[in-house]
RNA sequence: GCUGCUGUAGCUCAGAGGUAGAGCACUCCCUUGGUAAGGGAGAGGUCGAGAGUUCAAUUCUCUCCAGCAGCACCA
């Protein structure tokens, strides 16, 4: 028989017969290790500890303590252990899906009627026994045929066509947990009883697309969180509590930032308290487009469709637009116009002004655009994602050589902006042409090359988003992070070559004949309202001192105390502090906690003692002690503080 | 938009086929209290909207609207 040699991580090596599986391999190191052991790493791949190995290669064996193959055995094991439980209970379910995903796994399953929260529980309780049982995994490879008409006989049609997905050299695998059955690629554990029995938890059912596609059966998901050991699933419960407390809707309310109402869904009516973050960010990011190249402009909200066909939205985004009729009493026909879903039609007919040189490019034009989309009601969420929003856009008309520079000035602007406001880490993500798609197939190659190369020249890594470009260009997506691990495209750069061409944009070059701009759409927030659903999640509330919207609370604590507090207050709103007095007939312990819970940065406290050496106790949010200053430290300290990043 | 769930006072929620309750918030009174809830009294609801069943609907049924989770979408 042939021998292979297999390589350990201590570099030792030992050579096996052909054939031999990873559990014998264990076997052979220790016995101890046998036991412990739940699959392998092969050459980098998570490898069966039933599987054959057949060649030569580096092999380490894994238990439990390493974090993430254990991880992904016990959850994968996990999405069986369930699909079986629900077969089990429910025999006419059919199974389709079920991966590894974040904290757990899901599985998809087609079932007429609805999986309520009663069922997960008994759902829950079948697989604890399963795992109890600790009963057997094995696995086997079949030929295609076998599992088409096994799956035929059993009545899975779901499964039957993930087979005919499956590229034709790969294997058609097979896997049972006790005798249950499903087609898996694998790796599996050895058996059920090595998932902790306590470790798990079904979270929730919703819909999900079969295949992800609109177009297909809506099929029932149930979601579940697994972790090695009963304390890391409770903390990462709790985790989930505590993320909830900073959801930017529920801060929203307790902070009186904004609220919604049924008359105008996925539209923000902005409170004082909400309006002073958004126009302090808004004139913060004035000044830095200001001192960044940019000038500023505004165009109009409602405009006739004609120029949406011209520029390609109304074709694609028509169901999507606000449409505006107006029916004029002499007008031959009724006038169409959509609220602006956008902001670059419009720009382009600025820049159609007058004619322009080469001299005016690269001309970088911004807006602060106030835009309307109808999204779909499934899609709204808070103030994340609205049907009014306005965009810090803008867009360089520049010349194609100009791509590169601008990419990479654009890139520095972006992180600039982001570290000011405490994003020191973002996702970039690049994505290339769509299916549907405006331009010819060689100008998509070159707004590719030129972007994906700009953004290398710019030191940037990038993760590769395939068909998910703009359908006139390529983008990159500058992405945060919500509360709760959600991603959200913010800023974003695009490059196009189309839209100059549709609305005819031009300019005089050096050689005196006419040449097309380049456009570059870019945003560095995004939107204001989603950035600041991000800010205020990231703070929990608790935003820097110069974005807070009331900076400080004077709060008295006799009432004798109330001439001083005016003077106070008085004193920062002219030093340009946003602050308050309290003088309510409350104590003292009741107003900080108020305040605190209103995610004031300061409080001022003032009782017979400050009054009388004329200082004030500063309390900060989040800390427990106190300090007595005076008035001026006071007034320096804050004003310091109060100044945004870029005036410091 | 799709699947499921939810909608009762400003907020968080309880409730039952016979036209409603709590805590907090609010108003007033007492209290002048030193850093996360002092005490008392009062006011506050077309039970999301419409239709149906019923002697009677906020409660049951249907339709619509909005919200939540996920999917799909995101110029």
């Amino acid at each position: 028989m042939a021998q292979i040699s297999l390589t350990f991580p201590d570099g030792t090596a030992r050579e096996f017969p052909a054939g031999t599986t990873a559990a014998e391999v264990a076997e052979g190191i220790s016995k101890s290790l046998a036991k412990k052991a739940i699959s392998a790493s092969l050459d980098g791949v998570h490898w069966d500890l039933q599987w054959p190995i057949e060649h030569d290669g580096a092999i380490a064996i894994n238990t439990m303590q390493d974090d993430a193959p254990a991880l992904e055995l016990i959850r994968h094991d996990l999405a069986h252990i369930m699909a079986r439980a629900v077969q089990e209970i429910w025999p006419d379910v059919k199974v389709t899906i079920g991966p590894v995903r974040d904290f757990g796994w899901f599985y998809d399953f087609d079932r007429a009627e609805p999986f309520t929260p009663e069922d997960l529980g008994r759902i829950e309780t079948r697989m604890r026994e399963i795992v109890n049982a600790r009963e057997p995994v094995r696995t086997e490879i079949w030929e295609r045929e076998r599992a088409i008409r096994h799956y035929e006989e059993t009545g899975e049609p779901y499964k039957i066509e993930l087979i005919h997905r499956i590229p034709g050299d790969e294997p058609i695998r097979m896997y049972w947990h006790g005798d249950w059955q499903d087609m898996c690629r694998g790796p599996h554990l050895l058996h059920t009883g090595q998932v902790p029995a306590d470790a798990f938890k079904l979270m929730n059912v919703a819909g999900a697309f079969w295949l992800g596609d609109n177009t297909r059966p809506m099929l029932q998901r149930i979601y579940g969180v697994a972790f090695r050991n009963r304390n890391d699933l409770k903390a990462h419960l709790t985790m989930l509590e505590e993320a909830a407390k900073r959801d930017h809707r529920r801060l929203g309310r307790e902070m009186d930032l904004f609220h919604f109402q049924e008359e105008a869904p996925g539209q923000v009516f902005w409170h004082p308290n909400g309006w002073r973050i958004y126009t302090t960010l808004q004139d913060y990011m004035r000044r830095r487009q200001d001192r960044g190249g940019y000038v500023e402009v505004n165009t109009p909200q409602v405009v006739d469709r004609k120029l949406w066909e011209a520029s390609g939205h109304w074709e694609k985004y028509q169901e999507h637009m606000f449409i505006v009729e107006v029916d004029e009493e002499h007008a031959r026909e009724k006038a169409v116009n959509a609220l602006k879903p956008m902001n670059c039609p419009c720009h382009v007919q600025v820049f159609n002004q007058g004619l322009k040189s080469y001299r005016d490019l690269p001309l970088r034009m911004a807006e602060f655009g106030s835009c309307n989309r109808y999204e779909p009601s499934g899609a709204l969420h808070g103030i994340m994602r609205v049907r009014g929003f306005t965009q810090d856009d803008a867009h360089i008309f520049c010349a194609e050589d100009d791509i590169e520079v601008e990419t990479k000035r654009f890139i520095e602007f972006l992180s600039q902006v982001y570290s000011d406001l405490g994003f020191s880490a973002f996702k970039v993500k690049f994505s290339d042409r769509p299916e549907m798609r405006s331009g010819s197939d060689a100008v998509w190659d070159k707004a590719e090359a030129a972007l994906r190369q700009a953004t290398q020249a710019a030191g940037a890594e990038f993760e590769l988003n395939p068909g998910e470009g703009a359908f006139y260009g390529p983008k990159l997506e500058f992405v945060l992070t919500d509360a709760i691990g959600r991603d959200w495209q913010c800023g974003t750069l695009q490059v196009d070559f189309v839209l100059p061409e549709r609305l005819d944009a031009s300019y005089i070059g050096k050689d005196g004949a006419k040449h097309r701009p380049v456009m570059l759409h870019r945003a560095v927030l995004g939107s204001f309202e989603r950035f600041i659903g991000i800010l205020i999640e990231s703070h929990a509330g608790k935003l820097p001192f110069w974005l807070a919207p009331r900076q400080v609370v004077v709060a008295s604590i006799v009432s004798d105390a109330d001439d001083y507090v005016a003077e106070v207050t008085e004193m920062l709103r002219a030093a340009g502090i946003r602050a308050e007095a309290d003088t309510r007939n409350e104590k003292i312990n009741y107003k900080v906690r108020e305040h605190s819970l209103g995610k004031v940065p300061v409080i001022l406290a003032i009782g017979q003692r400050e009054v009388a050496e004329r200082t004030v106790s500063l309390r900060r949010l989040g800390e427990k002690h106190t300090r007595t200053e005076t008035l001026d430290t006071l007034v320096d300290t804050l004003t310091q503080e109060a100044r945004a990043p870029d005036m410091r």
